[in-house]
DNA sequence: AGGATATATCTTCCTTGGAAGCTATATTGA
DNA sequence: TCAATATAGCTTCCAAGGAAGATATATCCT
């Protein structure tokens, strides 16, 4: 009996009517993401990194040489706004991670790129990311682990992939 | 090739060194989580409630009449600080959806309570969340859907349940 | 060419939550 | 008893992101 279980049952007795069914499998999976959400920050924080931040430099590191990306596109890709990507970028700038220079084909861009210390960085703590991510699905067994990425593959893709935008 | 595939892809090319296969099942689950949660927030909007709003009426509702929680019972089972659970609370009070009154038992305390306006809303918007996590879970078969719920169940334990606590 | 509209980024204001500390009350132990 | 400590809730300050609007530049259409 887990503490989403717990809650199903105090359902079940307030609430006879309804069909508390469907809240194990979405609350067991908010319960499993901000568990791991919360490991993943650990290993950012050794880096003196937040979770945003270091999804930016990420992103820059994935976009391969020189490194360099539009706000816009940093935004996009993190799933933020763009205003929100202005004040991370001026964290990352202040801390020397990376630099901000006007687009030389659009005078309305600006091109973010990583510095030498941000790459290192990154570099350093995506290293250590990962390991980090192995060691928190070695919890699971690897037939479990293997069924969940099938699962959540065809899940998200309903979200993601959408033939026609479904009802909210 | 969904958007997780693509990340690992760029990844793959940037650091071959790294194994980045875990980053499948982790990635995928915090995009379906956020999606989800997405989807609940439009339902709870409808009734003029943020999530950490719903989620207080709903913990006072669950409780069972007369629908009463000390502050700090319901920061711990909405797993937020004491201090975000004031703010809370000011503005469920405020709405005039909830009470507060001191404690008779302890010159400390308080008790939150549902009004009787705070119940028929909490009530309504149950109903209606529980028909959305229903129409979302839809999207996924059935097989999928109790598959899902007992892997994710199995990890949950090693969080919540811990033997002693894993290394982070 | 030049006005209308679109786009990229930034700025401002607002909301929410965390951390740390404050006050009042309870409990404990000499 | 009464001083020391613990606890409950609240307040203050700060961090981070969203929404909306401001500014500068681009693009399109006549």
């Amino acid at each position: 009996m887990d503490h989403v279980a717990r809650i199903q049952q105090e359902w079940a007795r307030e609430r006879p009517d309804v069909d508390v069914r469907p809240a194990g499998v979405i609350g067991r999976l908010h319960r499993v993401a901000g568990h791991l959400t919360e490991r993943l920050c650990l290993v950012y924080r050794r880096f003196g990194l937040a979770e945003g931040e270091f999804d930016v430099l990420a992103t820059l590191r994935r976009a391969g040489a020189p490194y360099e990306r539009a706000p816009g596109e940093l935004a996009a890709h993190t799933m933020v706004t763009t205003g929100a990507m202005s004040k991370r970028v001026d964290r990352l700038e202040q801390a020397g991670l990376v630099t901000r220079r006007p687009s030389e084909s659009d005078g309305r861009g600006r091109v973010v790129a990583l510095t030498t210390a941000g790459l290192e960085l990154i570099d350093a703590a995506f290293t250590e990311h990962m390991a980090n991510e192995r060691r928190l699905l070695d919890a699971l067994a690897p037939d479990d682990a293997e069924r969940l990425e099938e699962i959540l593959t065809r899940w998200l893709a309903v979200f993601e992939l959408p033939v026609g935008e479904p009802p909210a």
